[in-house]
DNA sequence: TTGACGTATAGCTAAATAGTAATATAGTGA
DNA sequence: TCACTATATTACTATTTAGCTATACGTCAA
């Protein structure tokens, strides 16, 4: 319980992993728009989807070769569900925030990748 | 912002200083009450104080030898009011939370000084 | 089947952090 | 003033962690 509520918090208490879940509150994203908005390396970018994912925060779906990441039901965790609905209010007047959360509504995979028909 | 939201939720990351917020609500408590709950270090708490009082969780107030340190007025930070809410309801049901809110509750400063009157 | 691409994992490094002991500061009472 | 006590600060150490590169895995298209 105390461990659950650590590992939630925890997640919450990164930089990247906030713009994270602020990006995802937009619409569902594959890993590569995630790494294109965050302007780090990939394995960076995985490594904080499992530690949002673990702490029940958001959730992946794999669409072949894509992997889409989206924010988890907020029921399935007292503590997730709790700070994910705070978190929609919270950070929409930081600049720094925006500026992602634009950049994340503008990315699209097919502008990174050429492997889109 | 996302500055201050980062500096509330990092500090609430830790599982010393949530059991010094849980401790809190319950009394306002000198450092060596709270020494003697979390058996740590007197710096060790000192250190966690001073974390939770930047974030503007805790405040302090001077009385004589003696500094005791409450909880913040809710209303000086969003951020960190939203987070003394929340916490009012959460880990309540924790087993390792539950036994040191009631070691907190029994501990005394003039049982650990030989400075009281 | 093979090569290219998206994602995950492993292994490493630098920075942040929680803990400590030693020391400084400040209040109290004799 | 002096000895004592409560707290804060400093300096150090061990652990955690965010980032990286290299590599493995799995899917797609040719």
């Amino acid at each position: 319980m105390l461990k659950i509520y650590l590992k939630v918090v925890k997640a919450l208490s990164d930089r990247s992993r906030v713009k994270i879940i602020k990006m995802l509150q937009c619409r569902e994203m594959c890993v590569c728009e995630l790494q294109a908005a965050l302007e780090l390396a990939q394995p960076s970018v995985s490594k904080h989807l499992r530690i949002l994912e673990e702490a029940g925060l958001v959730e992946s779906r794999k669409a072949g070769m894509w992997v889409n990441y989206r924010l988890a039901d907020s029921a399935d965790s007292i503590y997730a569900g709790h700070m994910q609905s705070i978190l929609r209010d919270w950070l929409n007047d930081d600049q720094e925030i925006q500026k992602i959360v634009q950049l994340a509504s503008t990315v699209d995979r097919c502008e990174i990748s050429s492997r889109c028909r």
